[in-house]
DNA sequence: GTACCTGTAACTATTATAGTTACATACAGG
DNA sequence: CCTGTATGTAACTATAATAGTTACAGGTAC
């Protein structure tokens, strides 16, 4: 199951997103969560690292460097989520065994193109989107 | 990440379809695998109790229900992943904030859709599918 | 200087996974 | 009917990830 550092991350933006006059500070934003102010600055350091928002040390405020129609879901994903695959293949196999030796190779092509069509609904979805949804 | 009793439910069926004139007992198939036999036991169970596969106590072997080119992988997947949720949400924000209140309802659908999209590919392909590959 | 905020290390509790040991139960062959 | 062997499962361990928390160093602004 993929964790909740994923939606976490999309409340965040979509916060700051719904309230751009707000000072967003990581306690305010913890606030609408309903967590610790450290969860919030944990995952948006990831956020900050993957160039999708900034901050300032010190300074009480988080912006967006994209318009929230430019941001897609996919890249709040690829930002939070480190493991590049979605997917964990047993390894060690049994190299004797013509299918222990071959198993990975055979599953990996397919297991990418599920992740692939799953990331693929990520991208059509952007921020700007979900904003308006929750308006409704 | 899915673990990594999908890709090991995989490999035991996909064994069984490439054998099937051995006697596929769990220590057997472990040895392909390179686990221990009450993992594989543990999983054929979860195999069995979705319908894939029949065996007998005390019995060696593994019986396939359906023809190879009829089990995909996705009726595997749900065998074994026994979360129906992909993606898990925070839950428990705050019901005073606009976004607190509704960010649940509003990445529902598209995490749905994610979901759907990633099992379609699985669908799609049958373990005669992998077993093919794996010949090659 | 003071108040406040971010960034981060360090620790805890909880949970899931994978592996392992042990054993009750069930079948098959002689 | 008895013995050998296999399944089914409980129980335990080690390991890792997640989420939450405390503490504090360092930066900013009034």
């Amino acid at each position: 199951m993929i964790n909740t550092r994923f939606s976490v991350a999309v409340h965040i933006i979509s916060l700051i997103a719904a309230y751009p006059a707000e000072q967003h500070s990581s306690e305010w934003i913890a606030g609408s969560v309903n967590t610790n102010p450290v969860v919030i600055r944990r995952i948006t350091g990831l956020l900050k690292r993957a160039g999708l928002v900034s901050t300032t040390p010190g300074v009480a405020g988080i912006t967006l460097n994209k318009c929230p129609s430019e941001i897609s879901l996919l890249e709040i994903y690829h930002a939070v989520i480190l493991d590049d695959a979605l997917f964990s293949v047993h390894e060690e196999t049994n190299p004797n065994c013509p299918v222990g030796r071959n198993i990975q190779g055979a599953l990996n092509d397919t297991f990418k193109d599920a992740q692939l069509a799953m990331e693929q609904v990520l991208a059509n979805k952007t921020v700007a989107d979900v904003v308006q949804d929750l308006k409704q």
